[in-house]
DNA sequence: AAGGCGCCTTTACACCATCTTCACAGGTCG
DNA sequence: CGACCTGTGAAGATGGTGTAAAGGCGCCTT
């Protein structure tokens, strides 16, 4: 048999992301991505720890050019916050860097995260 | 000659399939499968808890190249749904990842681990 | 040979998730 | 304070999926 390209499989901090899946875990939970929410969580774990402007997002995930008025990169991040938040309580997972774009480089508040098992 | 393989047993949840005896059983009921929805659900169960789309789904199952608007493989996934809802009400079996494909992984519709989310 | 039956394919329409866009609130910096 | 940038919520548009059903074909029974 020949073989299978590796799959790509991009970790950073407690996030996993398998493209080939269509999947991204955070922590061990998989996240309920909708198609473009996938494509700029992708985008940002391939650049990892580096700010990247909202020009190159754009046309990384949505495959056009960026309009001079469009908040779409904006209303995206603030989605996949709010749902990294829900797997990742404690954590700061996007950063904003005003003026610039934005950087993905998980920050563990301090909190300790044990899947607590409330009984 | 080489010792016959294993017969192939599939088993997700309350399903099991028995491939090489062209029979699934949701509970122990034997589930009164078509061919191709035979076909459907073994390829599901082969790649249980993934999320596979269409077009691997539509290869594998009917054997050719999917064409831009056919719409076999939800139908097919309809009749599957029908089936197995019959022998195992209150399960949840095949999910669907709008814009990516079906995922099979039987849950049953109790109490979920969700970290208390009031709302 | 004719009819009945089961399986497959395709289509049409209803429904729902996602996407796009907007308005306004809040924040930062000079 | 004023200018600019980002956060937030929500509405309407778009597009993907659920669903029902008709028609074709082959096979079995009569």
């Amino acid at each position: 048999m020949e073989a299978a390209p590796a799959p790509e499989i991009l970790r950073v901090g407690p996030i996993e992301i398998r493209p080939a899946e269509y999947r991204a875990l955070a922590g061990d939970q998989m996240l309920a991505l909708t198609p473009h929410e996938l494509e700029l969580l992708t985008a940002l774990a391939r650049r990892a720890g580096r700010i990247v402007d909202r020009k190159e997002l754009y046309e990384v995930v949505w495959s056009r050019e960026l309009r001079p008025d469009d908040r779409s990169v904006d209303v995206y991040v603030r989605r996949l916050r709010a749902k990294l938040a829900k797997e990742l309580p404690g954590w700061t997972v996007i950063h904003t860097h005003v003026g610039f774009g934005y950087r993905l480089s998980p920050e563990n508040s301090h909190v300790f995260h044990t899947p607590a098992t409330p009984e």
